[in-house]
DNA sequence: GTTTTTATTTTGTGATCACGTTTCTGCATG
DNA sequence: CATGCAGAAACGTGATCACAAAATAAAAAC
């Protein structure tokens, strides 16, 4: 999820059993979760891989992210007070940090945050499950974005969603973060 | 996903080896890819069982529904031809056929089998298979939904979503769609 | 030097087992 | 009749093993 690993990388369950000091068992009934949850792709012979997007598939992800992001962020705009506005801004501050360090990982990582942190408000637990899952199986895509598009500052979306929240307006936020979510993934995919 | 068991149906992996003949650890695998998919609810001790789902958890799940399923159909329609929907009015027979015959599992499975086959059409593989994500969490509560509304006749909304189809309606095809997903379920949640 | 063939190694799969925990059952107690 | 308790049964977990299939490395042929 967080873009440790590249796009099509392989996995051998031996190898992660060593990795963390399991048998074959456990991490077998890891890896069928994360393929089960689109995080891996499993080959026609059974062996596992992180999953290579093609931009058709890009694309379609980058619409669901919209769909269902812009949902969750509409239901948690009723409740963003102020203390979640706030810790939306220390957050940022934090992306900030991870584009000076040039950490991919933490940038990502802190990225997807500032999104949960957000529809955390929803209390939609099951839409944000599912937001999730999207973002598993972008993981390994964003890892490269980051790496064409060569970022000098935070997003700049997000600062469009912060002024949205505080203005309570909808129709503002709605746009936002569909910007956001679409904005890097659709340059991706072309 | 298609009802055959009740809600909070308790499962063990004994139980389900010595079902389809096979040893534990095949079990495990199919049980805890359900697991990640939502199909099954995982107990803190490990015990497993089918989910039984609280009135804001359906209706959430309901939007959900909504939200995939009206993109879909809506990406389906300019590529819905004659035989398409030909198609989808033999499986809409059979529908009536089932609760003529009062089968709830055969009911539920010809049903999704209409949403699926319309929202093939969409070519959106990823979006798809969230939505049937959604299905799997939802059929054993489908099943005590049919037990409850007692049909006489198959779904009502089905034809608008037929109609709206031969017509070329975008709007009125999402509104279809909307309706016939939220529906029964909402009626379930109150 | 390039391609084909053959060994060798590595991999996933399913089965089985031992262990600690949880759940259930039946009986005694209040 | 309800409640608590001890014993027994059943459960999930992680580890290990044998086996067949697949991938890789090495050797042979052209």
């Amino acid at each position: 999820m967080h873009g440790e690993l590249p796009p099509g990388q392989a996995l051998t369950l031996r190898g992660i059993g060593r990795e963390f000091d399991v048998s074959m068992t456990p991490a077998r009934e890891a890896v069928r979760r994360l393929v089960a949850e689109g995080a891996l792709q499993l080959s026609s012979s059974g062996r596992v891989s992180t999953p290579d997007l093609g931009p058709d598939r890009i694309e379609e992800l980058a619409s669901i992210r919209a769909l269902l992001e812009v949902e969750l962020a509409s239901r948690a705009l009723p409740r963003a007070h102020f203390a979640l506005i706030e810790r939306l801004q220390t957050i940022n501050t934090t992306i900030a940090q991870m584009v000076a360090a040039r950490d991919p990982v933490g940038y990502i990582r802190t990225n997807l945050e500032f999104h949960r942190t957000l529809y955390l408000r929803a209390q939609a637990p099951a839409m944000l499950a599912l937001a999730e899952t999207v973002w598993l199986q972008l993981g390994p895509t964003m890892r490269d974005l980051y790496g064409k598009l060569n970022r000098t500052e935070p997003p700049h979306f997000h600062r469009v969603i912060l002024a949205a929240l505080k203005a309570g307006d909808e129709p503002g936020l709605r746009l936002a973060v569909r910007s956001d979510v679409t904005q890097g993934l659709r340059l991706l995919s072309s």
